[in-house]
DNA sequence: ATCAGTTTCAAACGAATGTTTGAATCCTGA
DNA sequence: TCAGGATTCAAACATTCGTTTGAAACTGAT
């Protein structure tokens, strides 16, 4: 047994979590997984939910250190000038693909994440808007910034589609395979596959909304 | 009490699962809700699982069929020449936006489908492929004959992140709330937005993917 | 070698789960 | 009117859940 009680812990109940789900995952079964005791969850984090908050604790905060990374490199390299559209994108999804395709644990907890996000459970949830509150503002602002004549509402929609694609992208091909045959080996080819279709959603023409309020001014291309 | 027992329960279910998710909404909290007694569900469907089954499948039976027969129509309309990918991409993905315009419930049950496919509990995942498959491949025929150039593997990928973006539109704006101030009340004007970002990301250029095997022959435009 | 602090362990806890039971009640057709 | 099947009901069933307990085992510093 080379690493600590503590750890196993995590990484067991992070690959039982996206295999079964939050709720269909026992304390029996990660304790068994991880070679421990029983009591042992208790012991070391003090009950199931906060084991769940730890689990995606350690990935999320580096994944979004990393994303506010990637975007001050951007902007200090541009000077004050505004962002490419696809720079920015690139930026937010290209480091979660990579997590994804840097390891098979970095790919399990992908697959975690982009289904919590629409996992109805309260404590989940209200802790993921926390950790992702500082990424969101950022990267709102320098999506204004490079593009000010696309409606902030009609961008938080397309960058909402965006995490559901993302979201598909990385969580298994399980429902994918159903589709047909697919080769998923290689995720360098999902990178540039998924970044192609986002930029190509991303850069669609704005939709006429026939809205009830007073029309907001009409732009025909978004970027 | 106007309905029978059983469709209460269903009507019951449906929205509790939509909340709570499958695991979580207990039999318990169901016949409260349909003010039924708490044998009911096992005296009306034999089981929790299979109530789950009857109520995808009471709604998922329809959704296909339109499905199909939206594509039958426009077929005929063609009279054999090849349809517009546009066209099949929104008589696909319009019959489940409009079923979740269509109605309070209507709403309810395409959240629960959006967020089911990426659902890892077994059961409900076979039955779904098998409810799905000939939809599929009637659809996979169309989109092969609107676009002989563009590799079957690349469109099954992009049909994939399509269907994420779908998933997340429908799927509650829970996630998409804590990005900033939204109005999701109109549906017509979701429907829109849907889909132009769902045809921008099909008509994208295609990646030049660097696969191990011999590179197919490119194309530059998907559609 | 000793001992305080940490970690592990087997066992049990109460609460909640899906399901079953058998009697009571309702409804319908003869 | 009344028998008989369909439905509802309160109660209990066996399991399983997350958590707690108190003793045993281990650890490292004095």
């Amino acid at each position: 047994m080379e690493i600590d009680t503590r750890s196993r812990i995590l990484d067991a109940a992070e690959n039982l979590f996206v295999e079964h789900g939050l709720d269909a995952t026992t304390m029996r079964m990660i304790t068994a997984d991880a070679k421990a005791n029983l009591a042992a969850v208790n012991y070391h984090f003090g009950s199931k939910e906060a084991l769940i908050e730890a689990v995606f604790r350690r990935r999320l905060t580096w994944l979004n250190e990393q994303r506010i990374a990637a975007l001050d490199a951007l902007e200090a390299e541009a000077q004050g000038a505004p962002l490419k559209p696809r720079q920015i994108v690139e930026s937010f999804f290209g480091v979660a693909i990579r997590l994804a395709a840097s390891s098979p644990s970095g790919k399990t907890f992908m697959r975690l994440l982009g289904r919590t996000y629409t996992e109805p459970t309260e404590f989940v949830r209200r802790f993921l808007a926390e950790e992702y509150a500082g990424v969101i503002a950022r990267y709102n602002a320098a999506f204004f910034k490079a593009l000010p004549d696309v409606p902030k509402e009609e961008f938080l929609w397309r960058f909402h589609f965006m995490m559901g694609a993302l979201s598909y992208a990385v969580s298994g091909t399980d429902a994918l395979r159903m589709l047909g045959p697919i080769d998923d080996s290689d995720p360098e080819a999902l990178y540039t596959r998924l970044m192609s279709f986002l930029i190509g959603g991303l850069r669609a023409p704005l939709p006429e909304i026939q809205s009830q309020a007073v029309r907001k001014p009409r732009v025909k291309r978004a970027a």
